[in-house]
DNA sequence: GCCAACGTTGGC
DNA sequence: GCCAACGTTGGC
């Protein structure tokens, strides 16, 4: 079983809606961009937990946890010109983007901060903290510890 | 295939 | 809202 953390904006999807859906699945949908959507159709499999991270917000950081109960298949928002999701490259029988999806487990009783994050050695070589721009990231079993470990 | 211009992400 | 980082596009 890996470990992965997705980001998210609060203000579009976060993880309140996540538990909303409970127990439902959700569709983990528009990633646009190539390295995500490498690991999403590639290596993110059923049973796999996912961190949900809160970005460009108030406060920024890791707000629950999530499990993936479908793994990749063609993201429907690239076939649909009004979303703004659209990609008129894309068909069919050659889908460009992915998504999964996911089902909400636990929300934190407190947003671990993206400064807590940072301050804890346990972490310095988590991709989040080592490259930018990348929504869908790779989390080791060491840092998905010491994350559980923050969280309670 | 290079690389400049441009667009987006995302913390602050 | 600013701006650094970095991914993507497109001319050549």
């Amino acid at each position: 079983m890996a470990h992965w953390l997705f980001k998210t904006e609060p203000d579009a999807f976060s993880i309140e809606d996540l538990q909303k859906r409970a127990p439902n699945p959700e569709p983990w949908d528009g990633i646009r961009n190539y390295q995500a959507r490498n690991l999403l159709r590639d290596e993110v499999a059923v049973g796999d937990r996912v961190f949900i991270y809160h970005s460009s917000c108030k406060e920024v950081g890791i707000a629950g946890i999530a499990e993936v109960v479908n793994a990749a298949y063609a993201d429907p928002a690239q076939f649909n010109p009004e979303s703004r999701y659209y990609d008129p490259k894309s068909t069919a029988d050659k889908p460009r983007w992915f998504c999964v999806d996911v089902q909400f487990v636990e929300k934190f009783p407190r947003v671990i901060r993206l400064a807590e994050l940072k301050a804890n050695p346990a972490l310095n070589n988590m991709v989040l903290l080592k490259q930018g721009r990348l929504s869908v990231q790779p989390v080791t079993a060491g840092e998905a510890k010491a994350i559980m470990a923050m969280a309670s």
